[in-house]
DNA sequence: TTCTGTATAAATGTATACACTTTTACGAAA
DNA sequence: TTTCGTAAAAGTGTATACATTTATACAGAA
């Protein structure tokens, strides 16, 4: 078990809602599940600290991070102003190789919109709308948002009632993609973000 | 020598220019330095990669953060977006104890701006602008941000010819904040901004 | 009952030792 | 001279052991 596999072990757990809000992490808990020393636990702990899935304070245990409501709105607002402004830089400069990748990342998250980690296709397909903008220190900001916003979703599962809507929003990118119709498919993403936030906040009230 | 201790004296002279972009941090160096063993060296870098100041790769030395050209530009855009619409939210919430901060700030911004630190205080300046917002997560971001663009801007020493004009642009906006004129505020940070990106891409071309 | 103080248990922090990987230096062949 | 391969050196990764700090549980007082 090398840092790096419990890392990603444990980023399952919690954005599978196994490891709640709040939950503690002891290093010797870990070391004991994974069959390895404290020291790689300390190191795939730290991975996570800068994902922003745990937070390390000194001499104390790790805990997976709580947000208040204020936080929540506060990663929303970000993600809406990163996410548009990355998104519309991508449409100016998107190729038919693009549109393709596009397509592919869609029909992975259509197939996963129902399953257990529906979550990583929704952020694989908004990746793939994101890539032609070639910006990585924007796209890992979005990426460490939505992992932070997904930990607070993660204990009330899927939202079921919600996946209908957000195939559609999904689909709907995609052809504004393909159609040019730059102004109207980052409208689009904006209601689309907009409505998660919506849905979010009110499953947190 | 705790890791914080030896994070903050690695973060000075990354920021101080003793280490360029793209040094090597051995561990065992370190260690022999602060008179500790790896651990908590190890500890130490965790953080500074955590801050955006060095680059960790398995089994492969530290380096201190190197950006190319576009990645500056990059970096800029974003600060240029977090920041003008952070000091927009400060300001529609900002009382008379915020402006007195902001005086006060302002006062040991230009007391520092000759000095060796003198970005500390611009920073320091800065996040007293933003401050009234309440927003720790977007400001966050943006003190990572400016510390990985000072890292850029280190090796070329205190850049002096433009302090003036710096100082003047904090004593404007110190001006504007108290008169009120959000609009002409706003705009005002933004032309800062803007030249201070334009004038670290001319060092750098 | 509720609160507080203390002793015990649990967890973290760090030094040391050693296995494994990467880097570097050196020498032989083209 | 340049290039390539190889061996030594340097560096990182991790297990173990122990000191220090924090959390917990329990007993006694208000």
């Amino acid at each position: 078990m090398t840092p790096d596999a419990i890392s990603d072990a444990l980023e399952r757990d919690i954005l599978g809602g196994v490891l709640a809000p709040g939950s503690v992490l002891p290093q010797g808990a870990l070391a004991a599940r994974f069959g390895v020393s404290r020291i790689p636990v300390r190191d795939a702990l730290a991975r996570l600290a800068l994902a922003g899935l745990v937070e390390l304070t000194p001499n104390r245990r790790a805990r997976v991070v709580e947000m208040t409501l204020e936080e929540v709105i506060e990663a929303f607002d970000l993600r809406l102003m990163l996410e548009t402004d990355l998104f519309a830089r991508a449409l100016e400069r998107m190729t038919p190789q693009d549109l393709d990748r596009i397509d592919y990342a869609l029909a992975r998250s259509d197939l996963e919109a129902r399953n257990a980690n529906w979550a990583e296709g929704d952020a694989l397909f908004h990746a793939a709308l994101y890539a032609p903008a070639q910006r990585p220190r924007q796209q890992a900001m979005i990426d460490g948002l939505r992992r932070a916003c997904r930990v607070q979703i993660a204990c009330y599962k899927a939202l079921p009632e919600d996946t209908d809507r957000w195939l559609d929003d999904h689909a709907a990118l995609r052809d504004l993609c393909r159609a040019g119709e730059k102004a109207a498919a980052t409208e689009r993403l904006r209601t689309h973000l907009t409505n998660a936030r919506d849905t979010l906040l009110s499953h947190l009230a």
